[in-house]
DNA sequence: TTGTACGCGTTATCAT
DNA sequence: ATGATAACGCGTACAA
């Protein structure tokens, strides 16, 4: 089957190529009757522009790519759906794409930008391991978000960022944990690298348990061992088996991941034990699910929406060159539901 | 930042342009010699060939695209891991985009093959509505993947496809149902469209009752009235919360979708519902999560994996021309867990 | 307002 | 085995 190209409609027309193309691209300078007359024209023909020959030429393709780290988490497809929103609204292409545990991101970022011509980059989950000089090999702006923290030896001018306070939220819901009476608290983390979010939200766990005058237990801290570190129920589920065959007590168990949580409200179940009668758990994230568990999980709710929407905004400004990078964190927002109460009624029981 | 191109590489080399291209692109005729040399001042200058430029060049880029429709059904979201694996193993490119409710597929094929010039399409959900006319304007090979049934009048040659029988596999689950000694049968859809995947299923869930003579109520079939049809755990929530206001008696809940059943455990809890004691609950897709809610979810497992990496693969051979298409229908498995039960039990509380 | 001609970076064809 | 050169389809400077 054949397909027409600009030079087709050009002659189809009976102008040339030039006014075509001003006729695509919105350009000012155009007789409103020719454009008209060419639009029809492109109609009829079914001809669509070739993308390739475009950014071939434009030096820079109207695209973003977002990258993300650990799709496995829920988190992360609610935030691509708006990011893909926003793109859209710009007429912006986005290219997706996802990166293995053992990849570098920087990596594959700069392998993209290069083969893609693209504006700029979206960095989604993962953590940040990256020399200065690495990153500035990247030649476009791109975005932090919700990523680990990002050590203090980075030049903060040097790129942007959306997150929370992993470490203080956390904190946070240990806190409130620690409020409802519980000191004997597990906690189900899926990787605990250096800068991860896991490793973060661990950290907040610590500084809660010490600020209460509580130590850690080393036996309560409930790692993965499959190494992969994904936020899965699987994970959740299986991790919690283990703690629940080492016979450490514990009242509460809080889980860094409301998908962890999930598989850890499982395995609970399972061995006979009540939620919250017998045991307390608490998620983080806030996914759409923890709303729907039975009994439903209390969570630390990030703010996906916005955050979605701020990065890429961001993004886009900074492309425009109307704004400098920034670095804006978000509260997350404790909910309380049904999973958590207090400890008092689960010695009783 | 200054971007190599080729030239500049083979200028580097003092080789000309042709050769580099030779190297990169593994052609028998170089001298390993001077590959390697080429190899080496590519790597150091951080050279990556500009894909736009090799597309245009090359007619068609080494790439499919994926195109879903209804991203909220977690179902799609494992099918697509799976089929970007399979891409990467082949070197192909994935282009992944969504489609909204109200545009239609095709349409979007078609801008898509031509603006990016790609090998092949996977049809990724939906439903079939497309005249044979209009598919036959898709100029390259297409799969079809998970979509509900596809018109008899529609010439088999011209599409592949791979499916479960929707309709049958819902019976199935329906005659189970019926076995445990069900008669008050709800159903809870998202879309009942002419040929949706929602149809077909509601339609085995007729067939079913019809064959055992029980008559359809239509009080017991349940649809979103959101008129968007999304498999999403609120819309299965929602839905079961007016069922239960509308007082019909039910012992028993089939969910066409498990992220449907899920909402629907929930609403029932609410109520005051016990599962399965007071009402049984059967989902469809046989998702991860259903593993984990309490009580874990019978439902209709398809066989994801399977599916995704017959359709890359029947994809793949039909680009290369070694396949004709073909028609593939896989089974369902009846996965038998908690949610269900005996409705003798269920009478007697 | 419109048309002509060049070049973007690459691959393929042809010589050598 | 290697190099020169013509496309690929488009946007745009420049001329008209």
């Amino acid at each position: 089957m054949f397909e027409p190209t600009i030079k087709d409609i050009a002659k189809m027309c009976g102008v040339g190529v030039s006014t075509v193309s001003r006729a695509i691209n919105n350009h000012p300078d155009i007789n409103p009757e020719t454009k008209e007359r060419i639009m029809d024209a492109i109609k009829e023909s079914g001809y669509v522009p070739n993308d390739s020959a475009r950014n071939l030429k434009r030096v820079d393709a109207k695209a973003i790519a977002v990258l993300i780290k650990g799709i496995s988490n829920p988190f992360f497809t609610s935030m691509i759906k708006v990011i893909e929103q926003e793109c859209k609204k710009k007429h912006y292409a986005m290219e997706l794409s996802h990166i293995e545990a053992d990849e570098d991101e920087v990596d594959v970022a700069q392998k993209v930008v290069k083969e893609k011509r693209l504006r700029g980059i979206i960095f989604l989950g993962g953590l940040f391991s990256h020399s200065e000089e690495k990153l500035q090999k990247l030649t476009v702006p791109f975005v932090f978000s919700a990523v680990g923290s990002i050590p203090e030896s980075i030049n903060k001018n040097s790129y942007s960022s959306i997150s929370v306070d992993d470490r203080k939220e956390s904190a946070r819901m240990v806190d409130y944990l620690i409020g409802l009476g519980h000191t004997r608290i597990a906690i189900l983390i899926a990787e605990a690298e250096e800068q991860s979010i896991g490793k973060l939200r661990l950290e907040g766990y610590c500084d809660s348990l010490k600020a209460h005058g509580i130590a850690v237990n080393p036996k309560l801290v409930c790692q993965t061992d499959d190494g992969l570190g994904h936020f899965s129920m699987e994970n959740g589920y299986l991790t919690t088996r283990k703690l629940l065959e080492s016979k450490e007590p514990f009242t509460a168990l809080y889980a860094v991941a409301d998908a962890l949580a999930i598989g850890a409200l499982r395995a609970l179940h399972e061995a006979g034990l009540e939620v919250p009668g017998d045991v307390s758990i608490a998620g983080y994230d806030g996914i759409d699910m923890a709303n729907y568990t039975v009994p439903s999980l209390t969570t630390m709710h990030q703010p996906v929406e916005e955050m979605a929407k701020a990065t890429t905004k961001l993004l886009f400004n900074i492309i425009a060159g109307r704004a400098e990078h920034q670095h804006i964190t978000y509260k997350a927002e404790l909910v309380i539901k049904e999973s958590t109460d207090y400890a008092a009624r689960t010695e009783k029981s």
